[in-house]
DNA sequence: TTAAACTTTCAAAACTTATTGAAAGTTTAT
DNA sequence: ATAAACTTTCAATAAGTTTTGAAAGTTTAA
């Protein structure tokens, strides 16, 4: 396999991956490029690489500078922007996971926290569903707390801990 | 609010958290109500209290049933068949994890293995490539050998670490 | 073996989401 | 102030996904 055959590999398979943490495939595909890229890349270079319009590329590029994993920078005397992405994989990994927990986990938690408060009127299935939801609540508590811990400590002391425990 | 109310919402926001834990809305609804009903459901219940057709009804409970996470049961006496859900949450995250390991990750990998082994020509864009697909490898292997080791092990012991850990 | 009860399949339709591209907007150099 | 260079917006359209429902298939009881 040769260098573009494996870049080409590469960006599609992160690219439907995308769908799977939650962001689409352009948005992914984008990311991938600039992630592999030494260099920032311009919008033109972006669409002429993935063959997408100018106007996807643009709303995808401003959504991945929103998650905070892709930044513009500017080269000195040209007007043009120019894009890079995140390259530290411990700092996109800490940021994905950080933007996950705000976009998805919080809002679950609040409706789970709702709905299991509900009043036990003493029927089965009033019982089961503030059991199961309580439960959940847990579940995704817990899920939640360890992403944040490991987004707000240096990840690596925790990566090397979990490794140790793993081994 | 009532329970009727909190079954709607509790299913509702269920079922559009499926999409991204990779399965439709259709899907995640059914398992929303078989997690929270006390006895098992026949098909002509799940396709009343959801509203939706027999086909897709059956499409998803067997989709369901492929994930291991609804099992068919019967009635003596009766001929339908009753679905009903894991209802142990640890039990329930296991077979996401290994499920979502199984169908997304391992693939992964294999495609990251796979083009971070091209050959190095000394280009800045091929090292680059290859630094950044391998370090991603290692990202995706750390994340699956922790996920599976909570998966194989009594995830009892590992949560409690994982809470001294993190206190 | 038949027929009723039930489940599965799958092509077509409905719905949802992503993409395009041209027009509008913005920035910068002169 | 103007115009060129560039970016963003958004309505229309394309692409992709889910859902339906009727027909085909299967199982069971008599």
């Amino acid at each position: 396999m040769n260098y573009k055959e494996a870049k080409d590999k590469f960006i599609q398979t992160w690219g439907s991956l995308g769908t799977l943490w939650g962001i689409n495939k352009a948005m992914a595909q984008i990311h991938a490029l600039l992630f592999i890229s030494p260099e920032p890349l311009s919008m033109e270079d972006v669409m002429e690489e993935l063959h997408i319009s100018r106007g996807n590329t643009s709303m995808n590029l401003r959504q991945l500078i929103d998650w905070g994993i892709v930044y513009k920078t500017s080269k000195v005397g040209e007007r043009k922007e120019y894009f890079t992405s995140e390259k530290d994989i411990n700092e996109l990994a800490k940021q994905i996971a950080r933007e996950r927990s705000r976009r998805e986990i919080q809002p679950t938690l609040k409706v789970l926290k709702e709905v299991s408060s509900i009043e036990d009127d003493g029927t089965d299935k009033v019982k089961e569903f503030i059991k199961q939801t309580k439960a959940l609540h847990e579940l995704a508590s817990t899920a939640d707390s360890i992403m944040n811990r490991v987004v707000n400590q240096e990840s690596n002391w925790l990566t090397k801990t979990f490794m140790k425990l793993l081994k």
